[in-house]
DNA sequence: GCGTGGTACTGTGCCTAGCGGAGTACTACG
DNA sequence: CGTAGTACTCCGCTAGGCACAGTACCACGC
């Protein structure tokens, strides 16, 4: 199965989460949300969300120049977008229970 | 939040985990996954998957007539569509645990 | 001092698949 | 006969994740 196509419409969620979490810039978010067992986000996906994000005024940005690579571009989730990871969380979670309750997983307990 | 991208390569899932409760055809389906908590799939949408898994041989299909309407094209789960409904099931659980972690929904019992 | 490799970001164009809307056909009802 | 419900099809649109390529900066080895 392609997980890819799972991603659409989540991967903001995730990287709002990830962020607001703890500042960060792209590349480790990339690294994180890998490292969370989204193994295959591609990067150029996070970078293209992070600038949608941004756009939307979900996240506000400020540079840090690195004395080991490049200038890092860092993130911060804005009140909007703790807003709007909060609503999406909420869907999602709806949205994972209809699933869940579909395919019969065992996934979601009562609690 | 737009539900509709979250459906992107769900819907095949959720299509395929109604009718092998119960062979079924287009009309049936769009309801019956609107009743479980779907409420905005499109027709088109469901219409579209289905010929795609019917294609994909996940599905077979009979045509029964209806003296109500027109002719209803039902649907079967053929043995390679349950292993598809398995392993997508599979996959689907894995990356809404991973979600859940990151959002930190209290949905999944990991506690 | 130059190539290689890791870090960090940007841009472009592709592709999947869900959606809206229009169209068709059949039945029933007023 | 027009309207409404049922059932399906076709078409063009769009979001968004992805691959790929390119840029730039640093450090290391030769």
């Amino acid at each position: 199965m392609d997980t890819s196509q799972l991603l659409k419409g989540v991967l903001d969620l995730a990287v709002l989460a990830v962020v607001v979490d703890e500042d960060a810039y792209g590349y480790d978010i990339v690294r994180r949300l890998r490292d969370a067992g989204l193994d295959d986000v591609g990067d150029a996906s996070v970078y293209g969300t992070l600038r949608r994000l941004f756009q939307a005024g979900a996240l506000s940005s400020y540079v840090v120049p690195s004395d080991e690579g490049p200038h890092r571009k860092y993130y911060a989730v804005t009140p909007a977008g703790r807003e709007a990871l909060r609503n999406g969380t909420k869907t999602w979670s709806h949205f994972a229970d209809v699933l869940d309750d579909l395919l019969g997983t065992g996934r979601k307990d009562a609690a």
